[in-house]
DNA sequence: AAAAAATACTTTGAATATCAAAAGAAAAAA
DNA sequence: TTTTTTCTTTTGATATTCAAAGTATTTTTT
């Protein structure tokens, strides 16, 4: 292995071992601002999840996080009592909850959607088009292999 | 914004909200096999700071973990009862409790390290030289993003 | 139409993770 | 020799998670 691919292997390896494990705790730090005290991470990845579309159901969320439904449920509670998240019986069929994001946790949405911008803008800055490319294709690879090792 | 420039924001939104937060999940579930079956992904990351270096006490491996030293302890516990990490009281200053990998502990490092190394020859399998390159340079830029961030 | 099965969700009980603060033991400083 | 500091563990409280049991509603079968 030649010396300037060691220092590559060296420097994504870093990335792999430390940055991907300090990114949640960091992006909470980053994004539990004094508007947005009472919420954690995890409150976040969920309103994340809830989105700013349709509403929708436990399960699809559930599954989404990759959670179980009931670990939702849970969640849900806390983020319904805290005034983030409304939650309502569907009409057509009242077995199902469906869930959206009140105007406070719509807030919280494009404030975190905010912090990504900024980081996104930070990769990208001194890139040109061309770099864009060649570094989306390897974020590509990277999904690719994710989603492909978890069978 | 123009069309192509938007496509790669999108995708590279998409692998910062997704991908990140699916990792870690998919991590554990690719490192937990039939011989490591009692461990979690957060017992590996422990063993990860222990690492195969000399051995480390709690504060320091707690500083690397970003957790409180009494956290530590509980995890430690663990890993000892398990039968993955040496707890041994240094001879030189008998406050100090000094961590390593057992033998099983290693055998478990190594594996990790081994699904790294696999994920970074399947993202720079296909890339030529100068690609390799530039995703080099965004990751450090997002590393430094976020370590500034931090502050 | 009634009974059985399936679906969507909540609740419960147990395990684990986490922190802050208190407590214990040993070393260093006064 | 006290006092203070340092390193670690313990304790009590809160949060997250899952699997399994329970509830309510809808769909399917008989």
């Amino acid at each position: 292995m030649e010396v300037r691919t060691m220092e590559h292997y060296e420097m994504l390896n870093d990335v792999l071992v430390n940055l991907f494990n300090e990114i949640l705790v960091i992006e909470e730090k980053a994004l539990i601002t004094s508007e947005f005290r009472d919420i954690t991470g995890n409150d976040m990845h969920i309103l994340e999840a809830v989105g700013i579309q349709e509403p929708r159901n436990m399960s699809s969320v559930a599954r989404t996080l990759s959670v179980t439904v009931g670990t939702l449920t849970i969640a849900i509670n806390n983020l319904v009592k805290k005034g983030y998240v409304n939650r309502v019986r569907s009409e057509e069929d009242r077995r199902v909850v469906l869930l959206s994001l009140s105007e406070k946790g719509e807030k919280a949405f494009y404030h975190h959607k905010k912090f990504h911008d900024d980081m996104i803008r930070a990769i990208t800055e001194d890139l040109d088009k061309e770099e864009i490319e060649v570094l989306t294709r390897a974020l590509d690879k990277l999904r690719k292999f994710f989603r492909q090792y978890q069978k």
